[in-house]
RNA sequence: UGGGGAGUCGCCAAGUGGCCUAAGGCAGCGGCCUUUGGAGCCGCCAUUCGCAGGUUCGAAUCCUGCCUCCCCAGCCA
């Protein structure tokens, strides 16, 4: 992850935060500047992420995480990772650990500071108790469903609980039966006191502790009352010294709770601030759907290439440097949006074109026999590693008498602005020889099985001495030297941008691209691949960037297609509308 | 018809009363270059900032009204 340190500096300037073309300011920044200015938090900076492990993280995690990561490193400030983890019932130690491998492997940093909410739970309690002494909590014995009517509505205010008025003794009580366990589930909750008529519904009592008699990933069986996300959430941040809590959009109206609860209880209070999450076209981002694509099969796993989880994307081929400028290009704010995947392709391609050593392999082999060329003779051609970095160097490719091109860069009627080979045509191999196509042989069925081509000794290396300049270049690979490899070639999930708002009576798993993977497992590779360890990336010239899978074995590879080319021939056929 | 947010080019997004006849990126469109129809390079791409009024010498930026979209009625986060 070293490569990432050049991006993942700080910037080192003054704290007017101007925009000097390095890294583009943004209204988190400025809401910083404002508090460093007034000093309202001493000139620190603290920030942290706080993913439930009840799922894999995603693109728009990396979002997240980044906005925080980079806010803290912007201003020397701290980045915690912890562990929102409230909720037994749908959290697992598997989903800890991804988290964290994921975090780790996007290259973010929070050295010591791996925390769990659920460390704070003894904190918390006491805090509750404080809460109910100062009359500020109670225990309540509605249930859920007598507590949802109480609430009201958006336009009607709710009801007091006949709860609501038990004295301090008899709430510290039942409070302290309901953590020793004498309740069942859903028996009786805390709640805090504050206003049942609050046009904002997050203040109308809302739910602190719910009794859960449940297995706890991180504490096993220490508690059976689990403190509701705005209870946990603001204090965790207030023990931790956070002082900058950003949180996506929907929390919005939930800050006067957050704030509430810090000013009760007079600890340290953060300031949260809320940005828009991001939305990608052609993909879904939330842990529900994106676990009924694994549950239900629709993918191979979470790390299905096909995902936008980080661990799919990085199985895909994608870097955390792609990942980085990404989110750096879409910046922060509080609009909704929804980003095409263009411009996230457009930074793996990006970065993969700087470091990508170039490979030569043919996915839809096409024979080409060289009719003029020395049986059994076998040359080394010299070829670049990465026209991108001299410092790639180069390597040998053997060239012989039988070659495979790809099927598509022979037409036997080729339209006016297809220049690759055709009956009587001349073209170049690359880092080899010109060819020219003599005779087309064909099977029963009228299909095109082989070539017949001449070679002009003349032109080695690519060059004729005449002067001469095919307006094509292919790439090939020797048959008898090839490699066979399977390729696992993607398309997106989903047919449509937006399959989050599916048409009428449709569900967005209707609109899964069948599409999505096309398997071919006759590709043919240059030798120089051979052993290539799992996560090896090349670009495959002419078509794109191609990543080692784990499925791999000893004898094929199995390459994951990360991202084409951009193909301007593929442009104009579709223009055509040609085949 | 409660509360909280947001509306600047097809998609993101700068802009915080004059240097805005509005940055930058992606996409798109032309062209150059090219032993990847890759990469790179050059050019084009909002007289207009949701709409309507108003304030001002001057407004995307201030005021008023309206419209549209998003979020909130989990003992989820």
């Amino acid at each position: 992850m070293a490569s990432s340190e050049e991006i993942l500096k700080p910037r080192s300037d003054d704290s007017a935060a101007p925009s000097d073309g390095g890294e583009p300011s943004n209204f988190i920044y400025d809401i910083i500047d404002e508090h460093n200015r007034t000093g309202r938090f001493g000139g620190r900076v603290h920030t942290r992420f706080p993913p439930e492990p009840n799922g894999y993280l995603h693109i728009g995690h990396a979002k997240a995480i980044l906005i925080n990561y980079r806010t803290a490193q912007k201003y020397g400030g701290k980045f915690n990772l912890r562990f929102d983890d409230t909720n037994p019932t749908k959290e697992e130690q598997e989903y800890i650990d991804a988290i964290i491998e994921d975090m780790r492997w996007l290259g973010v940093d929070w050295e010591d500071r791996l925390f769990y909410a659920s460390d704070y739970f003894e904190q918390l309690y006491e805090w509750a108790v404080q809460l109910i002494k100062d009359g500020k909590a109670y225990v309540d014995d509605l249930s859920a469903e007598e507590i949802r009517e109480y609430r009201g509505t958006l336009t009607e205010p709710g009801r007091e609980s006949p709860y609501r008025n038990r004295s301090v003794e008899e709430n510290l009580d039942l409070f302290e039966r309901m953590k020793r366990g004498e309740f069942p589930d859903g028996s009786r909750v805390l709640r805090a006191k504050i206003d049942m008529a609050s046009p904002n519904m997050n203040l109308r009592d809302p739910v602190m502790y719910r009794i859960l008699h449940e297995e706890h990933p991180h504490r096993g069986r220490d508690w059976c009352i689990y403190p509701m996300y705005d209870w946990a959430h603001g204090q965790s941040d207030s023990i931790e010294g956070i002082t900058h809590s950003l949180c996506s959009l929907e929390f919005e109206d939930h800050r006067p709770l957050y704030d509430w609860f810090l000013d009760q209880l007079g600890i340290h209070h953060p300031q949260q601030i809320e940005f828009a999450r991001l939305n990608l076209t052609h993909t879904v981002m939330s842990k529900r759907k994106l676990r009924r694509l694994v549950e239900e099969g629709y993918v191979r796993g979470w790390d299905d290439p096909r995902m936008p989880t980080l661990s799919g994307l990085r199985r895909r081929g994608y870097t955390p440097e792609a990942i980085w400028s990404f989110t750096e290009a879409i910046g922060v704010s509080k609009s909704n949006s929804v980003v095409e995947l263009s411009l996230l392709e457009h930074h793996v391609r990006q970065d993969l074109n700087r470091r990508a050593p170039r490979v030569m392999g043919v996915l839809r082999p096409l024979r080409v026999v060289l009719t003029n060329y020395p049986e059994g003779q076998v040359e080394q051609m010299e070829a670049i590693n990465n026209p991108e970095d001299p410092a790639a160097g180069t390597r040998p490719v053997p060239f012989s008498k039988v070659l495979y091109i790809e099927q598509d860069d022979f037409m036997e009627n080729p339209p006016p602005k297809f220049f690759r080979l055709a009956p009587g045509r001349e073209v170049r191999l690359r880092y080899a020889y010109f060819i020219t196509c003599d005779e087309v042989v064909k099977d029963e069925a009228g299909n095109v099985v082989e070539l017949r081509c001449s070679y002009d000794p003349a032109t080695r290396g690519g060059d004729a001495p005449d002067g001469r300049r095919p307006k094509a270049t292919l790439h090939w690979v020797s048959a008898e030297h090839a490699i066979d490899a399977e390729v696992r070639l993607y398309d997106t999930l989903f047919t449509v941008p937006d399959p989050d708002n599916p048409p009428e009576g449709k569900s967005f798993t209707d609109l899964i691209n069948p599409n999505s993977l096309e398997v071919i497992t006759g590709a043919k590779l240059e030798p120089s691949v051979r052993g290539a360890a799992p996560g090896t990336i090349y670009q495959f010239e002419r078509q794109g960037y191609f990543c080692v899978d784990p499925d791999s074995t000893p004898d094929t590879p199995v390459f994951n297609r990360t991202v084409t080319l951009r193909d301007t021939w593929a442009k104009i056929q579709q223009k055509e509308g040609g085949a």
